[in-house]
DNA sequence: TCCTTATTCGCACGACTTGCGAATAATCAC
DNA sequence: GTGATTATTCGCAAGTCGTGCGAATAAGGA
């Protein structure tokens, strides 16, 4: 998404209103790469403004959506989670955390799918499960990600229940 | 997944016991390339088995999905939906209808990602969004859906709402 | 400062699932 | 077949995630 303050000169031109929450909530989602749930978002802004409501945040992030500032994304996990990167990409996640992580694709178009017939594609969304290694003792140094061709072991999902249930 | 009497045996091996309401289920899903939900599976069910609880379709639903028999889908829409085909393979949505289908992609392995540095990939999700022409005077010869190239169009996606409120 | 009306925010409700427990029925032993 | 054992079914309540609604509040212009 764009800079709070380019969203926020957004916002104005749309006669839109620049309250507090909403400009908190820009700078909490720019360059945030971790996918926050609504909810996830909300606990981060209540540390800085108390009483901030759940309401308002998704009203925001809704807000942001329909301005194109920030994707929606369903997730396997039941809650919706939003991404402020509308680059086209896909994504990662990890078995474990559960984290979600952004990745460059560069030559979909040469998939060879059997699509049905007569179906026009409009965009492919890819999704990498897996896991994250977690080699500690070593410098974190950001690695370049150079490109890499994927080595999916051909596996099947292995059966996985949902996971709306209760936490207790 | 496999064929009733099969699945029934596996139940029977498992010391499970059989139901009529399992094994109309069990009908209900073989071949069923419809991914429904639930409630829709429910629904059918209801006609040849007035009264059959939708607790009992969930129920025997993760039953199936723990013996690997189906698989559990997070669709965009907020239902879950349940896919009898266990085969490696992907799926297309037609945006207009929502409904789904099987596609097979075959070249998965050459995918060039950027995947974060220690990302292990167990499997690949692909989703094809995009609409199914209907063109309908012509002869639905099943059409041999041989391999074809995609053609996305690099369109970001369109902002789209949710959809699990009311629809009032 | 005052006024207009966009926003915030809490509550209740809706969609989708799951936990629970009593009633029912499948299966086994005789 | 009959009876006993215990897996299943099924309805209701409760939980999670989101959204509609309306009153109270506050942003922004005159």
């Amino acid at each position: 998404m764009h800079s709070p303050a380019e969203v926020a000169a957004r916002y104005k031109e749309q006669g839109r209103r620049l309250t507090p929450q909403r400009q908190l909530l820009f700078s909490l989602m720019h360059n945030n790469a971790s996918h926050p749930t609504a909810e996830g978002l909300h606990e981060v802004a209540s540390k800085r403004m108390p009483g901030i409501s759940l309401r308002t945040v998704y009203q925001t992030l809704d807000e942001l959506s329909d301005m194109g500032e920030i994707q929606l994304m369903h997730g396997d996990g039941g809650a919706l989670r939003f991404d402020s990167n509308v680059d086209e990409h896909h994504h990662a996640v990890c078995a474990e955390t559960g984290e979600l992580f952004d990745v460059y694709v560069d030559n979909i178009e040469s998939l060879r799918a059997q699509l049905p017939a007569g179906f026009e594609v409009q965009n492919v969304s890819i999704v990498f499960h897996g896991r994250l290694a977690k080699k500690k003792s070593q410098t974190t140094t950001k690695s370049p990600a150079r490109p890499q061709t994927v080595r999916a072991k051909s596996t099947k999902r292995s059966p996985r229940r949902t996971s709306r249930g209760s936490t207790k």
